[in-house]
DNA sequence: CGCTCGATATTCT
DNA sequence: GAATATCGAGCGA
């Protein structure tokens, strides 16, 4: 028994697995000071990726040393370093007839190992551990050592696991991209307290 | 609260 | 040389 979404699912539009993975469950089992913990969360924001047809993707040129798993077998983790200062996850994610594509997570509800994301990002408050891209990379001691990984096995010490559905999910557009700014492929459920103030929907 | 800015890898122009 | 799928410190209001 496997409790963890496969291939099939992310062998699907790019946009149609961003909206999919709202609620589903990331979890890392991170060896930290020579124990193996499990840390994990409840995905409540994405984004979807592209490849030519994207001005906003990493794989819009073609492959390049950094964004190869986007063009290689779905449900791969693909993380990649920004700004000079962290990670970002993604899982890799395309339809049959196109050539790359990948999902961003962008924030969880943190569920296990509270305590020790906390300390792995030096904070105290839940609301901040992971409730943005960079912050939850840090929160589940993600690098670029988990790049390539296969998150449809339990067995990887980073997957994905089937979770509850939202009960609504929200689109808007992508946040911090310029090109394609109109594309609604950003996905979140909009009844997470866990959301950053700054992302949250205005009524 | 909101704004500016530094950090600085990777890729593109 | 410039832009980028980010974050947090520092500052002023």
């Amino acid at each position: 028994m496997n409790d963890c979404p496969g291939t099939g699912f992310y062998s699907r539009p790019t946009a149609d697995v961003a909206r999919s993975l709202i609620g589903t469950i990331l979890v890392r089992k991170a060896r930290l000071h020579g124990k193996t913990v499990r840390l994990s969360g409840r995905i409540i924001e994405t984004e979807a990726y592209g490849h030519s047809d994207d001005p906003a993707s990493h794989a819009r040129m073609g492959p390049t040393p950094r964004n190869g798993v986007m063009f290689g077998h779905v449900g791969r983790a693909y993380v990649y370093f920004i700004y000079g200062n962290h990670f970002c996850v993604n899982v890799s994610a395309r339809s049959r007839n196109e050539k790359a594509g990948a999902v961003l997570i962008r924030a969880l509800e943190p569920i296990q190992g509270i305590k020790i994301m906390n300390k792995l990002r030096g904070v105290s408050d839940p609301m901040l551990v992971a409730s943005g891209p960079g912050k939850l990379t840090q929160a589940l001691d993600i690098t670029s050592l988990q790049n390539g990984i296969d998150m449809t096995s339990a067995a990887s010490e980073l997957h994905i696991e089937h979770g509850v559905r939202a009960g609504n999910i929200m689109a808007t557009p992508r946040i911090g991209i310029t090109r394609s700014a109109e594309r609604y492929w950003r996905f979140v459920d909009p009844t997470s307290k866990y959301l950053s103030r700054k992302l949250q929907i205005k009524v």
